[in-house]
DNA sequence: TGAATGACTCGAT
DNA sequence: GATCGAGCCATTC
């Protein structure tokens, strides 16, 4: 299980280097690990993320339509949004406005 | 060991 | 154009 851990290192890693007022998606994550099939385990990463003494934005990580599908997975449901809230985004009905503008995809910003 | 689940995505109807 | 179903991979019970 150590060496998929580096699966969850690369997601961390990855989801760090998201700069503040910007999101991604489960798929650019999984499709800039190779794996764009994969976006689950993605989200499992990011559960285990919060296990990890690491601070992974996590609430920066939407799917993608920019639906806050894992806020009930964050201490309160509305933590995820706040967060966001506090970085610039606008949040209507659970949903990230303007996605499409904030959308960072690490496979093209990163230009792996 | 086997089966079920999950913070998703894409394709077909 | 919108809705429904199947697929994929790893973890957990």
């Amino acid at each position: 299980m150590d060496q998929k851990r580096d699966f969850y290192q690369d997601v961390f890693q990855v989801v760090e280097q998201i700069p503040v007022g910007r999101v991604t998606s489960y798929g650019a994550i999984a499709n800039y690990l190779g794996a764009k099939r994969s976006s689950r385990l993605v989200g499992w990463a990011m559960n285990t993320s919060h296990k990890s003494t690491l601070s992974i934005p996590a609430h920066r990580v939407v799917n993608r339509i920019g639906l806050l599908s894992g806020k009930m997975h964050f201490s309160t449901p509305t933590e995820m949004e706040e967060k966001l809230i506090a970085e610039g985004h606008q949040i209507s009905n659970d949903q990230i406005i303007g996605f499409d503008k904030v959308f960072w995809d690490p496979s093209v910003e990163l230009t792996f």
